[in-house]
DNA sequence: GTAGCAAGCAAGTACCTACTTGCTTGCATC
DNA sequence: GATGCAAGCAAGTAGGTACTTGCTTGCTAC
């Protein structure tokens, strides 16, 4: 088949860029990683241009940063810890591609954005999450939500970028995602109890917060 | 004089290397850039390789982050402002370079460390700083610092290296400090007046806080 | 069996790359 | 005016790059 080629060609100009970069990866070093004759690369994709294009595109697809779909059962705290862990599990699974795409945006401006849609869009639905926490007065109502958004989302990328070149520029990996998201409530004011009074107006249907 | 044209042929060097990273950076280029016999280069730096290793050296020395030196005339607040300000500059005049020497850190490791070692001084610096405003009682005690303070380093490279590929996602660039300063101050707990009371140790010499 | 097709293989084209060599030009010093 | 030196210039070397062409091999379907 055909299409096990392909995808065996991908993988490895995903690996060969990962490392080399667009210059870097050279049509020989690709068939050679993929096991394949140089030529095949032409007759599939024709040119080098086309298949690292392709390359990328496979590697967004479905593979963008995950949005912050909070769980109702959880506290505030724990939704956050766990989207943090999950946002940095994928920026780490991909930080060496999205190095050198950021390196060679100036080169390449268009391969960059794309993946900047998606963590800009991850970052849009932290901020609707914690506006809902403010209405429901877990969050108080007077911080800078959007700088403390932007901090946090350049906070998970400069660690899954930069931890491996500047590994004692970061809290230990094991508790990163705790501790950003607990030093990020902080700053946003988010309690982990509600507002003590006000005229909070009540949820509509399905939360089960029963607290005073 | 050997000098002058030295010079030339180092900026010519750091503008081509800044656009096009080390594969992209030809001799070629960098010639036609400095207007200069590409010839030149090899008699005067050997190689193309100490060329850039000499220009990247040239662009770190006495280039570092700047450290944060506090001014014991302004607030906390004022003073971190300040510092922020300051790294922001820097760090987005040598953006470009910055960025491709990290993107190419997987294969020349070397280069990308000698400006990491400046940065984490420079947030060294700040831990100082809040280590002190800490013992005087302008900041809270029991506040993860060292997390703070590597959030507020990161999100200073983030806006500084990746606000032209992503405008949106930073506060607007004329008040990114102060919000980036003011933020920061809420997560790791910084107030504007010092603590209500305890057992304060008085500060040395030169200090005029005469507050409670 | 044979026709079609996907892949391999060998070789070649045209261009770019770092780097070298031999020679000329201009300037500054004695 | 002769010497030395820094730079330019033209040409060449050896190798790498993307990409092409022509032919062979092997498998699958009718």
């Amino acid at each position: 088949m055909s299409e096990e080629i392909r995808n065996r060609i991908l993988d490895a100009a995903a690996r060969v860029y990962a490392q080399y970069g667009f210059r870097g990866a050279t049509t020989r070093r690709i068939a050679s990683e993929a096991d394949v004759n140089e030529v095949t690369l032409f007759r599939t994709f024709g040119s080098k241009a086309e298949l690292l294009e392709a390359m990328l595109q496979s590697q967004v697809v479905g593979n963008g940063v995950p949005l912050l779909t909070f769980d109702e059962e959880l506290s505030a705290r724990d939704n956050l810890v766990q989207w943090c862990s999950q946002v940095l599990d994928h920026l780490r699974q991909h930080a060496h591609l999205i190095r050198k795409t950021i390196g060679e945006a100036e080169e390449r401006p268009d391969a960059a954005c794309a993946a900047c849609e998606r963590s800009s869009s991850a970052g849009a639905s932290l901020v609707v999450y914690l506006e809902r926490l403010r209405e429901d007065g877990y969050a108080e109502p007077d911080t800078d939500l959007e700088t403390g958004v932007s901090m946090l989302m350049s906070t998970m990328f400069g660690d899954a970028l930069y931890r491996d070149i500047m590994p004692n520029a970061f809290p230990p990996i094991d508790v990163a995602a705790e501790r950003y998201a607990e030093t990020f409530m902080r700053a946003v004011g988010v309690r982990a109890a509600p507002m003590p009074v006000r005229s909070r107006p009540s949820r509509v249907a399905g939360t089960r917060r029963r607290d005073h």
